[in-house]
RNA sequence: GCGGGGAUCGCCUAGCCUGGUAGGGCGUGGGAUUGCUAAUCCCAUGUCAGCAAUGACACGGGGGUUCAAAUCCCCCUCCCCGCGCCA
């Protein structure tokens, strides 16, 4: 959530957020509930501070076996008013929490105005993109099973065989060590999370789209590590000297695709579930810009050690996630498709997810404890990666050509 | 899954039986002193608001009893030990 101070003393900032990020928010029903929760907060503080003090008093004169019947009785009064008081107090907390969770992030000043994708602005573009005759799916020809996929488990699952089983895990150990490079730590994290900590990491009506809910039990699935990696640190108060706090997670992602029937229907760009290995960094305020920057380059070479033309977006208000303040997006070159497609998204998300996980640092004990950034950002999403791989180093006899790195992995040059 | 024991401010712990301002040790930060990194002493050290005085909140979570709950009652979660099951 952003600070509760710009809904104070700068609600035209926040005005002209909503109006870039073409979102619908009642601003005005947020501004009321903050005033009205910070006058409940000092009524219901005054009544405590009362009934404490009849507290000690009642105390004192059992002490000194006094009669105390006269002050009990106004004691009772106290908490009865003061039980009435709090909940209201309670349902005022409870809509404030819930107006101020659905408010988007603040967008930083270098992110272009506009309303969708077709304002995104390209920043950088790698490697010589040429036309192939095949799609991914052709290329892979048996070794994906879609069809059998979808009598077991129903549309956009994959069966993947042999060569591009090994290619898969292939790219996940070589997206590790090439973390580990950069001095990253390796998590596993948990696949199932809470609510709570789920809310944490994203903005509530994200849930009904994107994340599978275990029955009867409040757990979700992930639908990247990014989820597990936020709330990793959640409550704590974190040593300053330990930030940044790099961590490659990797795991599988689950999501429903609810909001994107009939789009990629094709083959595995779009599936439920796939593997990923994710960046996600803890960082202070003053130094998570240039760790955005850090993480983008770290991306975008992986790519080009895969040799896949890519090209860089920055992604305009209109088209950035909720939680984010400035995101890049990496585009794959498809040759067998002929276009540049999603495949890296790289987001400062500043203080939003810290706040609500109440994620703080601080340097000395003493110190007063400061929320701390949060910046997200693909490695590498297996299936995607695939996609890019298949598509661009398909050969004439039906083969696909392995990446250099990752022939080690693989103990195969040729799929 | 069954039985038993636990959860208090970073760590360790007192308080619970008998309801009435949550105390101590370690560690950490700051300072003093001593001619050396040590020792000693003082201050600070759960969270939030506030320039401050101060106030509120906090004893795993949620209910209940009570004028008043760390303390009594109920439910839940997690951890430890033993047994069972198991990749």
């Amino acid at each position: 959530m952003i600070d509760p101070y710009i809904i104070r003393e700068r609600p035209d900032d926040i005005r002209r957020m909503l109006q870039s990020r073409v979102v619908d928010y009642d601003l005005n029903e947020l501004i009321l509930c903050e005033q009205e929760r910070r006058r409940y907060i000092a009524d219901t503080d005054k009544l405590r501070q009362e009934r404490n003090d009849c507290g000690k008093t009642i105390s004192e004169l059992k002490k000194s076996r006094e009669d105390a019947t006269d002050m009990i009785n106004h004691m009772k009064r106290v908490s009865a008013e003061l039980r009435a008081q709090e909940s209201m107090q309670t349902a005022n907390e409870e809509k404030y929490q819930r107006l101020i969770r659905a408010m988007p992030n603040m967008i930083h000043d270098t992110v272009p105005l506009g309303p969708d994708d077709t304002t995104n602005v390209e920043i950088n573009r790698w490697g010589l993109t040429d036309s192939k005759p095949k799609n991914h799916v052709d290329v892979a020809g048996d070794l994906l099973d879609i069809e059998r996929a979808a009598k077991v488990a129903g549309s956009r699952f994959y069966y993947l065989k042999d060569g591009l089983v090994r290619l898969n895990y292939a790219i996940i150990s070589y997206a590790l060590d090439h973390l580990l490079e950069y001095g990253y730590t390796l998590v596993q994290p948990p696949y199932m999370i809470n609510r709570q900590s789920m809310e944490g990491a994203i903005i509530a009506e994200d849930f009904e789209d994107v994340i599978y809910k275990i029955q009867d039990k409040d757990l979700y699935m992930v639908g990247t590590s990014e989820h597990a990696m936020a709330a990793m640190h959640s409550d704590e108060i974190m040593d300053g000297h330990t930030l940044p706090v790099r961590y490659a997670g990797v795991s599988p992602c689950f999501r429903k695709e609810a909001g994107a029937h009939g789009k990629d229907q094709k083959g595995i760009f779009r599936v439920h579930q796939f593997e990923k290995v994710e960046q996600f960094v803890y960082a202070r305020p003053e130094q998570s810009w240039v760790e955005h920057q850090r993480m983008l380059r770290i991306s975008e070479k992986f790519y080009e050690s895969l040799s896949i033309p890519y090209r860089t977006v920055i992604l305009s208000s209109g088209d950035m996630g909720k939680v984010a303040s400035k995101t890049y997006d990496i585009e794959a070159w498809m040759a067998g498709q002929s276009a540049y497609r999603e495949i890296v998204s790289c987001s400062n998300c500043t203080d939003y997810q810290a706040r609500r996980l109440m994620i703080r640092y601080r340097d000395r004990t003493n110190d007063k404890p400061q929320y701390l950034h949060t910046l997200n950002s693909t490695l590498v999403a297996t299936t995607r990666t695939m996609v890019a791989i298949m598509e661009n180093h398909q050969r004439r006899d039906g083969h696909i050509d392995v990446p250099k790195p990752l022939q080690s992995y693989m103990n195969l040059k040729i799929i």
